[in-house]
DNA sequence: TCCTTCCATACCCGCAGGGTATCGCTGCGT
DNA sequence: ACGCAGCGATACCCTGCGGGTATGGAAGGA
């Protein structure tokens, strides 16, 4: 009775974001009558309409559009296993660690080195990217990421807080908030602010940016502004200055894993990093 | 090139955990063969070896033990897929919502009358459950829960606070702390704690329970006493009191439907929940 | 009304998935 | 040391399902 197969939740998903047999048929590299049979099956199989059969075109029924998301679902966590698997396969392991160039909180190099002093401890890949770095856990391409609470969406992962900082906005020095010792969020109403890839649709769309060194370059020619994590402040090119934004919420930096991960790596690893934070609040404050 | 089905996992699935490729086909309702050449093919697609063959018994590799955990996931999800899509092309559609029962904080019958004065309200089925009640929303068996954090493992689900209550230690008359205004948790020390189905593994292991009028019960027998949130006092018996466990964290009473869940009848009643549990604290402080 | 468009039906074929029989290895008991 | 029992792999067969081509039929547009 547990009928469902990966290879039909596949071709509903190309029929469902077609609407279009003939057209789905072809992205799927196949001709449409067997394309037409296994949804009619898959539909007997659920006992379930999923699609409206108009004589010009094709429209999703509700149920039709519940299968489309889950399968999505589905097939995400299908092949984040697969991933997972040869990964974890390999006959060199190592630990993909994915993080944003300046956005460690400082806390990286301890952090490794702490994780290289546990036994049996694994190389460590850096994958730097900006903008939906959530995805390469959940694709399965990564052990862990250094992500923002409350920044990034955390469901379905694991984390371990690592350092919670109080948010400063970065500007060149000429601009009209430079001489401000604090701001609030008000004062920055028209502001461009930078648009990451993929996320912070609200609110005034500045450029988009990549990389650190591009959005400090960008502020200091005047082009936007930004509000970011305190720890910013060693990294700050001479022209630019920070102050505090008094009702910025606090960002934390989340050490985050797949949930239920049961390598011994990752394990070791989040021990280290845990360590390495505690350390750094119980001295700091 | 992406092969992997779902027939592949199952039968992954029962070797690994019987690690026994004729135990393992009897469990499938097959023979050994079909069931070693499927496995040796799945291995091949992924370039991984799953499990080590000795010649009495079968061990599950390091890659081997991350599909099986990978496995269970994809399996959850895709019966989770069905059964949501058979949900939605029901012809009657309902919204089911699983609670505990004394476990909805008063807000219930509130925050039903006002999804029920809602546009296009469906019918709420209401399912109590003790134990593992997010497991119902995982599978899709259900829309909604009534869950608490941090009891309750939330990771998956998205959620909308509704009340956060102190808890209480809830004894007989004649127990020994029954005198006092207020407790902390040190002095529960020996104290037999109820055993929810599944769940709460730490600390003395009383009877098991099953329902909130057998836990009153056993607690007036004095079998057991019990840390409950402070919405409970309406619902005690003469025979039993409670007082403020001092140092017990606090307990958030949250409605918890699954991730990326898009039925406007469950926007509905996040809706109308969350405008009950506003009110509710607007008034109450 | 005719033609186009698009999905369903009818029919065919090859292979993948499942079955039976058997082999080969290995560890254990005597 | 030998033999036996247990288990997985191999060899081989066959059926059914997943894919193909040809065509029907309903519906909308000119």
């Amino acid at each position: 009775m547990e009928g469902l197969e990966l290879r039909e939740l596949v071709y509903f998903t190309a029929v469902a974001e077609e609407l279009h047999f003939g057209r789905a048929a072809a992205r799927l590299g196949m001709t449409q009558p067997p394309l037409s049979r296994a949804i009619q099956q898959l539909e007997r199989r659920l006992g379930v309409t999923l699609l409206e059969r108009g004589s010009r075109r094709a429209a999703l029924t509700e149920a039709g559009a519940v299968l489309l998301r889950e399968s999505r679902t589905v097939l995400d966590a299908a092949s984040a296993a697969a991933r997972r698997t040869r990964r974890a396969g390999r006959a060199d392991p190592r630990l993909v660690l994915v993080i944003k160039p300046g956005g460690d909180g400082g806390l990286l190099p301890a952090i490794l080195d702490a994780y290289q002093a546990e036994p049996g401890a694994l190389p460590v890949d850096l994958v730097c990217s900006f903008g939906e770095r959530e995805i390469l856990l959940r694709e399965g391409r990564a052990d862990a990421a250094l992500l923002h609470r409350p920044r990034h969406d955390l469901g379905g992962l694991d984390t371990q807080d690592l350092l919670t900082e109080t948010q400063l906005l970065v500007m060149p020095r000429s601009h009209r908030l430079a001489g401000r010792t604090r701001v609030c969020l008000n004062d920055l109403a028209g502001e461009p602010l930078p648009r990451w890839p993929g996320a912070y649709e609200g609110g005034s769309h500045g450029p988009e940016v990549h990389d650190l060194g591009q959005l400090l370059h960008l502020i200091a020619l005047r082009r936007m502004v930004a509000v970011l994590p305190s720890s910013i402040r060693g990294q700050l090119r001479d022209d630019l200055v920070a102050v505090p934004v008094d009702d910025a919420e606090p960002t934390t930096l989340v050490l985050a894993w797949p949930e239920h991960a049961t390598s011994p790596a990752l394990a070791a690893f989040v021990r280290a990093a845990a360590a390495v934070a505690g350390k750094a609040t119980g001295h700091g404050g």
